[in-house]
RNA sequence: GCCUCUGUAGCUCAGUUGGUAGAGCAGUGGACUGAAAAUCCACGUGUCGCUGGUUCGAUUCCGGCCGGAGGCA
């Protein structure tokens, strides 16, 4: 049997999924997938950019909005939701179309990773402390006891892997290369048709980039901001780009210039790290925004999709 | 007009008691399996403002010129 072909639109930051999204959406019958890390938390509007409700009217899109901000979420969640959302939009006979920045988010889902059950607990915690007391050449050379193949992949200041690795042993009895081996045993259920957006000229997404935190504060981020920081937010939550650069201007520390010079700056760092991500993916098709017009550029989409 | 300071990487600056130079930041590339908008790694040649002089050799010393900052008038 044939599996379902499902578009995945991916690409930094700022380079125009959300639009071309919902134009491949009205033309293909579609409803979109978010793939997104910081769009799923209410809310946080401005900031990450979500689809204005006109927008999520002319379309139904699926994980966005509806985690609140202090709620932790992760990508094993993710990826159960996502093809629980896949499963319905198929059902109805809808074309599902995946959209999204989130390096990982994709992967899970293009590659079928296969989260176990486990239960969160105070392991982690545990070994924060232990890093602090013991050092983490310590955790390290511990980690090179349990899992040797993995400790080999870890530099010595990547301090989060080596915490996670040894979490992942103590708290499931399987060590973390294990798991990674484990957790690609069935392949996915549908072929995947991925679509990168980039421009040719860095400059180019860097404008677009500059431009659009200019458009944030003009719609009214300063605010969101400040109603975040007065709300409880949850650690994943509080990563989101947007709010912790503008904090020190809230707290009178910089002046506002000097606050939006640095999110402008985490932004572009933001888009540049996302690229790499999806530089690995060897099948993925590149759409260059700075050398088609927007039709083109939608045009050259379906024909990359009907052409699989 | 005179005096003092100053001009070195995209930016801020260090340095060479004369043998053509190096940090931080920015930038670029890479990694990424339950925090991922997070986190981690790697990468440093640039007419040392221009021009003349001294010298085997000048970015370094001396003169002139051109920028910039301050002071005196």
């Amino acid at each position: 049997m044939k599996k379902p072909l499902i578009p995945v639109i991916v690409g930094p930051t700022a380079s125009g999924k959300t639009s071309l999204s919902i134009e491949l959406a009205e033309r293909l019958g579609g409803e979109i997938v978010s793939a997104d890390s910081m769009q799923i938390y209410k809310k946080m509007n401005i900031a990450t950019a979500k689809p204005t409700q006109q927008e999520m009217q002319a379309i139904p899109h699926h994980l966005i909005d509806f985690v609140e901000p202090g709620d932790e979420f992760s990508v094993a969640l993710y990826k159960t939701k996502a093809l629980a959302a896949i499963e319905g939009i198929l059902s109805r006979g809808k074309l599902p179309i995946v959209v999204g920045g989130t390096g990982l988010y994709v992967d899970t889902l293009i590659n079928n990773t296969e989260f176990l059950d486990y239960k969160k607990s105070d392991i982690r915690a545990v070994l924060e402390r232990r890093n602090e007391l013991e050092g983490t050449q310590k955790l390290l050379d511990e980690l090179y006891e349990i899992d040797p193949i993995s400790a080999d992949k870890l530099h010595i200041n990547d301090v989060k892997r080596i915490i996670r690795a040894l979490e992942v042993y103590y708290s499931t009895g399987k060590t973390i290369s294990e798991q990674c081996e484990l957790s690609h045993l069935t392949e996915s259920p549908y072929e995947w048709c991925l679509i990168c957006l980039d421009a040719k000229d860095r400059q180019y997404l860097y404008d677009r980039i500059n431009l659009r935190v200019d458009i944030m504060l003009d719609m009214g981020l300063l605010d969101e901001a400040r109603e975040f920081f007065r709300t409880e937010v949850s650690s994943t939550a509080r990563q989101a780009i947007g709010y912790k650069e503008l904090k020190p201007y809230i707290d009178g520390i910089v002046t506002l210039e000097q606050a939006t010079e640095k999110l402008k700056m985490e932004t572009r760092r933001y888009a540049k790290r996302q690229l790499t991500w999806f530089r690995r993916y060897k099948d993925i098709n590149w759409l260059y925004i700075d050398t088609f017009s927007r039709d083109e550029l939608l045009n050259r989409a379906l024909e990359i999709i009907n052409h699989r």
